[in-house]
DNA sequence: GCTCAGTTGACAATCATTCTCAATCGATTG
DNA sequence: CAATCGATTGAGAATGATTGTCAACTGAGC
């Protein structure tokens, strides 16, 4: 059909592969609600045995890769490098995590949405994505 | 060596590892500063040997997270979580990368360092740190 | 119940990064 | 200059996350 060839529209296209929700999605899918902040596959991985749901670590990979492309999770790298997901609303937003407990708020910024915007106009850069995340240390943390 | 005179420290660590500059160092700093956009820690072990510098990889990320903790240098992580790292100038500042070619902007954002600020004290996280990275397509790249 | 594409799981394979440790280097002292 | 001793290096093994492979399995529809 038609050659569908945009970058940046990861929506439905005419190959709609048909997305079953399996025993194991929904496990994933259950410990990523219960857990409410960010989490490694590892660690989801890890939940899910334990709790003596027998989930493959690649099917939790797999799954989290669907749920992050769907937009139904949000992905972001650690410091070290690794994925951390977790359970989001679907408007654009950002976050801001407890580098001690892992607590996290979501957070709204027009402003700088707004300058970003106005960054890559001045610069002539088109198409633009920008990653921001804040790291703190909670009030409980504090101390 | 008698004790009789032991460095004259606060107690137990003198932390001050004496940082020698070797040629393995200045090498991988020259070709850092050869670059000038972000480059992996591979690359730049791969440019180095094709020049012929023989410098192991373990000594080319060793020296990366040396100057990267000293500040020299900036690190960030691709969205495939692979680190890649840039001589930069010391005072605070973000990216405009473009995602074809790799150009890079630095940028200054005073709006958003304040936001930043005023979200973390709005939900009481302390020392607070961010990240914030655009990438977009320059103009050259833009077709 | 039967079929077939989607899905799974055990495990091998990748790949970046770190660790190990003996050999080497370099500044310093005698 | 030579001995010394810790910092540094390099080769390769080890680690750890993530992905690929592929035969066995599952579930929706017939």
């Amino acid at each position: 059909m038609t050659s569908t060839d945009a970058p940046h529209a990861h929506g439905r296209e005419a190959t709609t592969p048909p997305v079953r929700p399996t025993k194991q999605r929904r496990a994933v899918a259950e410990a990523l609600a219960s857990f409410g902040d960010f989490r490694s596959a590892q660690e989801i991985h890890g939940s899910l045995t334990e709790r003596g749901e027998k989930v493959g670590l690649a099917t939790v990979y797999r799954t989290l890769q669907l749920l992050s492309d769907s937009g139904e999770v949000d992905m972001l790298r650690t410091e070290e490098g690794e994925a951390i997901y977790r359970r989001c609303s679907a408007t654009h937003h950002h976050h801001l995590v407890c580098r001690q407990c892992g607590a996290t708020v979501e957070v709204e910024g027009p402003a700088v949405e707004r300058w970003t915007r106005a960054i890559a106009a001045e610069h002539g850069y088109a198409d633009i994505a920008h990653t921001l995340e804040l790291f703190g240390t909670c009030r409980s943390c504090a101390v």
